[in-house]
DNA sequence: TTGCGTGCAAAGGTTTTGCATGGCA
DNA sequence: TGCCATGCAAAACCTTTGCACGCAA
């Protein structure tokens, strides 16, 4: 497996990768990133984040999903790797919070959608729109 | 059941909701409201759509949802029944198709989602990016 | 040196807001 | 008449683009 990489492995690519590795999971929007840029005393410019994540996310370092509009997008760092099977995303439309729920039905799910549907879904960009138990809860 | 209707019918809303009720299921995005008030000679400013589509999304007329960052937010018509179960959304991320599969096995997988993991999934504003059958036969 | 990366400013697109006017009940 | 709805313009946001300069290889 070839790895595609871009030409110049500059510090701000660097200091950025670093920061997403150190996520492992999260959900990090472009202004997490240039908070944290500016935390660590990195000066780099929104373009050059927006730049960068545009092409970890050709390159499958990172993934960009989001789920409702006007709201930014959201970059999941997973790696070289594909691994992580079955986890899954869901926003929770009353608090806004993003979970990650590990589930080992949804591979069948998948599969039969793929096989008699003909859609071979990616887990990595679909966000489920619901409620949490927390929310329900309090209702 | 209450309904929550908006204070006033007016013609600009009816107009609207007519339009929204031929559609039946099928997406729509603001513009396409605004190109179909306008092909009907109902002279409507866009601010009006947006306001007018906020509050049928409340009254649960409508529903509201989109899949990628920048894209205009999509919505669908409903009615006042909640109905057509087993109905989900599909989005290709090759050529941009959003697609309809009616599939009765993600019932139980939302159930299990419910019980064991708490979260209660809202099947109307999920949409599954992937890939559709002719997009991956062409590649 | 060559060409990609960066930053600033500006533009693009969608959606929201302020305020005066118009229309429904 | 009393609210609510509407329209226009402007603003708010997120994101992309143009262009000159800076830096990696």
């Amino acid at each position: 497996m070839e790895q595609i990489r871009s030409k110049y492995n500059t510090r701000h690519r660097q200091e950025i990768v670093d920061y997403l590795e150190s996520t492992q999971g999260e959900h990090v929007i472009v202004s997490d990133v240039c908070a944290e840029m500016a935390k660590r005393g990195v000066k780099v410019g929104t373009t050059t984040v927006y730049r960068q994540m545009e092409r970890l996310v050709e390159e499958g370092i990172v993934t960009r999903f989001t789920s409702f509009p006007g709201e930014p997008a959201c970059y999941q760092y997973v790696g070289d790797k594909s691994e992580e099977v079955g986890h899954y995303h869901f926003k929770c439309k009353k608090c806004g919070r993003l979970l990650h729920i590990s589930c080992h039905e949804f591979g069948h799910c998948m599969e039969h959608i793929k096989i008699d549907h003909g859609f071979e879904v990616d887990m990595t960009q679909t966000v489920f729109i619901g409620l949490c138990k927390e929310c329900r809860d309090t209702e």
